[in-house]
DNA sequence: TTAATCACG
DNA sequence: ACGTACGTGATTAAC
């Protein structure tokens, strides 16, 4: 017999997060969202899914009152209202099923129960067997030959099955006199009086006589005592009782076994969900579920073959760093040969660094500016990569975390195993033995050749081949070669101004413990806000969870109220410029007296790059003393140049949403926030005070982030509503910013995703998430992702465009840094005026919009003196 | 490991 | 009535 599984929505939900929210500490995901209740839930479901039910649909409450309440007025009265942690769950576990294919019912005027009742009631007349999964008794009476309810012990996850048989042994009733029982002795989680007086064992002691509460009525004459008395009294409403339990079987709801089969999950759908709530468990266990691959074989060869054909390369990294890192072994793999070779064995076989060398052997790798650099430290040299998947993978989807095992799985090849795994993390990494790395690596190796063709096909069908090919694998060459190259660093700069800082920041301690009347650590959040907001008693600013804010924005505040808020703000400036910046960066200078960063080019959801270990793209430069440290970064050759684009995300603004006086006023070169405040304000240029233009340039940075009135407001110092109105002046001014910006909500809506100038994509599931803050938040990103985006777009081209002037013209002089939106060159002194001419060149060229670009520049001998 | 803070575009 | 500007990384304290 065929058979439908029903699922009390509301049931599993409620019980799923009173199970683990009753501990305290409820689950959250990376954005604070609890997360609890979905997660059991999910739970649960994937373990019944494991018995492989043939049609499941799931049945929730609808928002609002049903019949019962005007039944009677204090039905469900008793109970306590929701938890916020749990509201929003109840959308979340919709998304949940729906990224799951699995149908779910609601409908405004019925309760979950009655769906399950109508849906078990049509099943049982077309013959189809019916498991109703709940704990609730009230469900009972839906009980019969062909439907059995089935209940979650506490512990376990096998269910204890109610069928007619076993309800007769407990109750010696037919189910569907539990509508009678309920009536009678009532309900008090649902607040359902029954006859007062009379509990579960008077009740069925009268049911076991009368069999029903409406044969009750007609022989109540008959019994004797109080108990007679009670019921002859609350008979009516023993009735009402009797109908609000009783649960509705004819709700306007029809049977549609076809679409509630279950045939699996679609992986992307299911996935994308799970990581989107941080459910690593689950999405783990759902490739784990998937079938066995076959054994890959393998050679470990102390001598490389000869190879003549396309291959995957896998370089065996082992630290993070691959400036520094050992490297273990290589891994490659084609369809006929796969070879491990251990690093000893490599540098020693010529034929090895023949065929890395080769560049007409053609290479596949992941993360090939790793590859690439790793093994330049290691003095072999690699040409030939023509694939990289993680920058494939991340054009496809900036959101997939850039690990391999992540990627390969996203895209259902599941015989990867994660790095952490094979070397270990924390004090146990440690170098596997050989056969066990050889087969990770090799591994690794053959899902990048697997993957490759099922990638590349996809990057077509999107549209987004161009973008890997033409711009981020060049770009991936570039990074190689400014990583590899350097920045240099004259040490004693950084030396002296360490003496400086520490006798400063020593000064500053003294005066505040002076003020504060004792020692503390300033550094502490918690300390100093205990020292300022109660033993100072300074008026506070509330904020955060832990406990009060002490970040600039609240200080500043208080700077006129106590002399010690000064010397703090100046203690974190000091500190953290010597920390980060003075004994963080001595400790990243190489032999070669230069600082190599890293570039993570498949990192930021934007397209941005990112940059780390030093991160060289958060140098200070907004205040003297942090300005300092800039003069540490010194020219290898005989100059720095930079040349940084003017504006760049407002003229791609301006030339995405076709805004005419914007983009005339760009054309004819004037200062852009002047202009703004000119318009919006409505006086001539001559006319614009400071204070307007700051304003403007406020707005037009607001603009670009898809800012609130509120966001203005605390930025420029206004209240709410002349931010408000500031905002609607604005968009007054530029009418087709708005329109830009709604035209591309409606597109995150319609498609899930916005896109760049070179079709550089950014999902945006936050734009259907039922919680309006979400929702919010993922309207800015549509706003501001695409300028972000193209304007990351517009530098690379530049990059690639004067790289390749550079070659062309085989100057020496070497790109070596990029800020978002600035590039630094490390350039010869008889190369100068051709860098120049080149570098801007090159960045207004980039690309061609209405609005012309416009990159300034300097050069220097060191970085600080380049603004 | 996480939260708070602050450095940059 | 919500809570509130986009994208990053490093350091410190405190668990």
């Amino acid at each position: 017999m065929e058979n439908l599984v029903i699922i009390d929505g509301n049931f599993w939900l409620f019980s799923c997060y009173y199970a683990t929210a009753a501990m305290g500490n409820l689950m959250v995901n990376k954005d604070g969202v609890p997360t609890n209740a979905v997660y059991g839930f999910a739970n649960r479901l994937e373990h019944l899914l494991k018995k492989e039910p043939e049609c499941v649909v799931v049945a929730f409450d609808a928002k609002g009152k049903t019949f019962r309440s005007e039944l009677l007025e204090e039905y469900k009265g008793t109970r306590k209202p929701t938890p916020e942690e749990l509201i929003c769950q109840f959308s979340m576990v919709r998304e949940y099923l729906t990224a799951h294919h699995i149908p779910f019912i609601e409908l405004e005027g019925y309760e979950g129960d009655d769906i399950i009742g109508t849906l078990a009631k049509k099943a049982n007349d077309r013959g189809i067997s019916v498991s109703i999964m709940t704990n609730d008794k009230d469900m009972m009476q839906l009980i019969n030959d062909k439907t059995y309810q089935y209940k979650k012990p506490q512990k376990t996850n096998e269910y204890e099955v109610i069928t007619p048989e076993s309800f007769y042994e407990k109750y010696q009733l037919k189910p569907e006199q539990m509508k009678d029982l309920l009536g009678l002795m009532g309900d008090s989680a649902d607040n359902i009086p029954g006859i007062p007086g009379i509990g579960e064992k008077t009740a069925l002691k009268l049911l076991h006589q009368y069999e029903s509460i409406e044969n009750l009525k007609d022989h109540m004459d008959e019994l004797k005592g109080k108990m007679g008395e009670k019921v002859r009294e609350n008979i009516e409403l023993g009735l009402v009782s009797k109908k609000i339990a009783t649960i509705v079987t004819d709700a306007p709801i029809d049977l549609d076994l076809e679409n509630w089969r279950y045939q699996g999950y679609d992986y992307d759908e299911l996935a994308s969900f799970y990581r989107r709530y941080d459910m690593n468990s689950l999405l783990k266990r759902m490739s784990v579920k998937e079938e066995k691959v076959e054994e890959v074989k393998f050679e470990i060869v102390e001598h490389l073959p000869c190879i003549t054909r396309p291959t995957s390369l896998v370089v065996g990294v082992y630290d993070t760093n691959y400036h520094k890192s050992p490297i273990m072994g290589f891994g490659i793999y084609n369809e006929e040969e796969a070879y491990f070779i251990s690093l000893e064995n490599a540098m020693n076989c010529q034929e090895f660094k023949h065929y890395l060398q080769d560049e007409s052997l053609e290479k596949y790798g992941f993360d090939i500016k790793k590859c690439i650099n790793a093994c330049r430290w290691h003095g072999l040299q690699v040409k030939g990569f023509v694939f990289d998947l993680q920058l494939a993978s991340y054009i496809l989807n900036p959101a997939l975390k850039e690990e391999m095992k992540y990627v390969c799985d996203y895209y259902q090849y599941h015989d990867v195993e994660y790095d952490e795994v094979v070397y270990g993390k924390g004090a146990k990494k440690h170098v596997p033995e050989e056969n066990v790395l050889a087969a990770h690596l090799v591994k690794q190796a053959k899902a990048i050749f697997t993957l490759k063709d099922q990638v590349c096909e996809r990057l077509m069908k999107e549209n987004q081949y161009d973008l890997y090919k033409d711009v981020e694998l060049p770009v991936t060459y570039i990074l190689a070669d400014m990583e590899y190259q350097g920045a240099k660093v004259d040490l004693n700069v950084l030396k002296s101004l360490q003496t400086d800082f520490s006798k400063q920041i020593k000064a500053l301690e003294k005066e505040i413990y002076l003020l504060a009347h004792k020692e503390f650590n300033i550094a502490s959040p918690k300390q100093l806000g205990e020292v300022l907001f109660e033993d100072l008693g300074l008026p506070n600013g509330k904020k955060t969870k832990t406990g009060y804010s002490t970040s600039v924005d609240v200080l500043n505040k208080l700077k006129e109220v106590h002399p010690i808020i000064n010397k703090v703000l100046a203690y974190r400036t000091l500190t953290k410029l010597y920390s980060t910046y003075i004994v963080g960066l001595q400790e990243q200078v190489f032999i070669d007296q230069k600082i190599h960063t890293i570039y993570n080019q498949a990192l930021t959801q934007t397209g941005r790059l990112s940059s780390t270990d030093p991160n060289l793209q958060n140098i200070p430069v907004k205040n003297e003393e942090g300005k300092m440290i800039r003069r540490a970064f010194v020219p290898e050759y005989d100059y720095l140049l930079s040349f940084d684009y003017s504006q760049i995300e407002l003229r791609v603004l301006a030339h995405l949403a076709g805004v005419k006086s914007l983009i005339q006023a760009f054309n004819e070169d004037k200062d852009i926030h002047r202009h703004t405040a000119s318009v919006v304000f409505g006086v001539s240029e001559e006319d614009v005070t400071s204070k307007m233009r700051r304003d403007a340039k406020a707005v037009n940075f607001g603009i670009i982030y898809g800012m609130s009135d509120f966001g203005l407001a605390e930025q420029i110092g206004v209240s709410v509503k002349e931010a408000k109105a500031f905002i609607e002046k604005y968009f007054h001014t530029y009418p087709e910013i708005k329109e830009y910006m709604d035209h591309n909500i409606e597109l995150a809506k319609e498609n899930g995703y916005v896109s760049t100038i070179l079709n550089r994509k950014r999902y945006i599931p936050e734009i259907k998430e039922r919680n309006r803050i979400r929702q919010e938040f993922g309207k800015r990103l549509a706003m501001n992702s695409p300028i972000q985006g193209s304007a990351a777009d517009i530098i690379k081209l530049a990059m690639i465009k004067v790289d390749q002037e550079l070659k062309r013209r085989k100057m020496k002089s070497k790109m070596i840094l990029q800020v978002h939106d600035e590039l630094i060159f490390d350039v010869y002194k008889e190369e100068l005026e051709d860098m120049i001419d080149i570098v801007k060149r090159g960045m207004e060229h980039a690309f061609a919009m209405s609005v012309e670009l416009k990159a300034e520049g300097n050069y220097a001998s060191n970085w600080q003196d380049l603004k």
